[in-house]
DNA sequence: TTGTATGCGTTATCAT
DNA sequence: ATGATAACGCATACAA
């Protein structure tokens, strides 16, 4: 009843080699059929399970995907790591989780986590300033992806959304309301998103022949505290200098902005309007409920780990049919080869209207 | 620079053997100091890190704790997965998570996991049914550590919050305050938690000579659908029939609860005062602020798998001192032979008072 | 199609 | 204290 057996086990009940045994768990078509049942019959009937160390020493082929998460105590991951879990179950995989804080040095620990050649592939979720670190191990045949995270030069495999338009749409819907002093807050640049964000108000304004006013420009870092930094700063001008409208990059720094109004008794959205940027679970209920861009994170996770396993499978495969059929030493496994370019796949988001741009409540989305 | 290095190649660059790289790797004390430092310098300087799966495979001993949890959108989770993964980030041990969904039978993944031996040991997070297998299982010699939840007869390491006093002082809060009909809307009683805060409810009744209504125990199950219901059920009672207060079992239930009491008018606190438990992020930001119990989920993590990692290295040892020291057979590898009972910590909660029970704004706590 | 033999990178067991 | 060498469980090239 342990699970101590090996495949010389199971070999030797079904009556066959070691060698055999193996072909069947990996379906190997050249095998007889009659044995494979046989074969198959004992795995069943004992329960067996191959060592994954072993698969990974003999084979070089871990069935581990790696993935790389910001802690999980920020909104939004849990949402994407479900999506990932989900989609991870339903495969041969297992997830190895990396959640890195922020005192280590992130290359160190990136190089650490590849060193040991445990993982088939990683998953890199917010990677920010990681993002070439991983370009350059992608380049050099490893698979990799990302979530919501791109270099300038787009070389990486990516599922995100279009955050312009997405930032656009946004400020777009304060327009409407007719506010024309909008101001933003800026994620850190670090993380391209912040940059593409601000880009999508900038075309907004411009396109409603609004120009754009840097003294409503404040510069966040996508934490509370910054959201709370900025609109202390911005209420504490004296009131003709106020925006009317505020478009914040992401919803914790809009919860944030929310909460220093309500502290100097600002009202929401009458002495001035919110929209954030995320759509995170807190937003439908706090209040006033928070109107925002929503981003289908759980989607993302499930589609940038089939991405990232089709890539690890086509890898495999191109890695067997190279050294059969060319003498060519170094084996070819970039994706980029197989696709002629990465994947670059955009999930749409939706403009969730809801009581802090001014929707009454009846009408309120999401709840 | 590229990472296919092996102890062979640091061994040759050193100009020692593999073993004596394996021994210093391995912090073996039997290793002349001046070939010790000369290895460490190798391995330091082209970052050499072996192959754990090669680890794995000689040594029988997996460098990899498996973490079971349920999704990580569940609230706590990702507090208790972020003190998981703080400490793991200070060991020589991965982290494999296994969230689990609802579909599958929880049992066949735990057996799944279990049979391809990857893992040297599991951390269950809110086991609850799956506790009699983990037992099993541990009672056999792998090491497993479960966070708050616990089987009747309690054999599991254990790491958790004292549930009775901690809803003894949630409801004697309630009483002092003056409240004498307070309802008690409890968990699910799949887990024990839910029993225990019941039990705490009733036992501060009876102290304050309050004898328990069974017309104000509603049945919840940890969901905010639940507690809309719940909450629903009871105002729609005839006014004289209301209590006073609610203790209810978890957070997201009294998230749901103030949500049904905001849509019918019903003042918080002053119609009805509300108590939670577990004092998720959510807690200190929903309006009216809620009063809870606050359970140190990031430091029950690591306190998780710092047991654990005992637990597993304990064993490690006393394998090897097994085969040296006795004839015997069967490795005696349970932790309970060790330490003579398995390790049940409790950590402290506090009561964290805030609007929903009464207390003014300006002395909230926990903002 | 099937079996035999070798190697994967490390630990552990011998010698020395 | 150190070095040579045999496992560990599996995949796979090669032989049959």
């Amino acid at each position: 009843m342990d699970n101590k057996m090996t495949i010389q086990d199971i070999a030797r009940i079904a009556g066959v080699s070691k060698a055999t045994v193996s072909r069947v768990l990996n379906h190997n078509p050249s095998v007889n059929s009659l044995l494979r049942e046989r074969v198959q019959k004992v795995v069943q009937e004992y329960g067996f399970v191959r060592s994954v160390t072993a698969i990974g020493l003999a084979g070089g082929h871990t069935r581990l995907i790696g993935v790389l998460a910001p802690p999980l105590t920020w909104p939004s991951v849990p949402e994407i790591m479900h999506g990932v879990a989900e989609f991870i179950e339903r495969t041969d995989y297992e997830m190895v989780l990396y959640s890195i804080g922020f005192e280590r040095n992130h290359s160190d620990v990136l190089d650490h986590i590849l060193s040991m050649n445990m993982v088939a592939g990683l998953l890199a979720i917010f990677p920010g300033e990681l993002s070439r670190h991983l370009t350059n191990r992608f380049q050099r045949g490893f698979p990799v992806v990302t979530i919501d995270d791109q270099t300038k030069p787009a070389t990486l495999p990516w599922i995100g959304v279009d955050n312009v338009t997405s930032a656009y749409e946004a400020t777009r819907h304060l327009i409407e309301l007719g506010h024309l002093r909008i101001a933003h807050i800026l994620g850190p640049q670090s993380y391209y998103c912040s940059v593409e964000r601000y880009q999508g108000y900038c075309q907004a304004l411009q396109d409603a022949g609004i120009s754009v006013d840097p003294t409503l420009l404040l510069q966040g870092t996508f934490t509370p505290a910054s959201g709370r930094e900025c609109a202390t700063m911005l209420f504490s001008r004296k009131r003709s200098d106020w925006p009317t409208a505020i478009f914040v990059a992401n919803d914790q720094m809009a919860y944030a902005v929310l909460e220093v109004a309500e502290q100097q008794n600002i009202r929401v959205p009458e002495d001035i309007a919110i929209v954030g940027f995320d759509d995170n679970s807190f937003s439908a209920h706090i209040r006033p409920s928070l109107t925002t861009i929503r981003q289908p994170f759980s989607e993302m996770g499930q589609k940038a780990l089939e991405v990232l396993i089709t890539m690890i499978d086509q890898n495999h495969h191109l890695e067997k049919g190279a050294q059969k059929q060319s003498t060519q030493q170094e084996p070819i496994h970039s994706f980029e080869n197989i696709q002629g370019a990465s994947p670059r796949i955009r999930v749409p988001t939706r403009l969730i209207v809801r009581a802090s741009s001014g929707a009454p409540r009846s009408l309120e989305i999401g709840l």
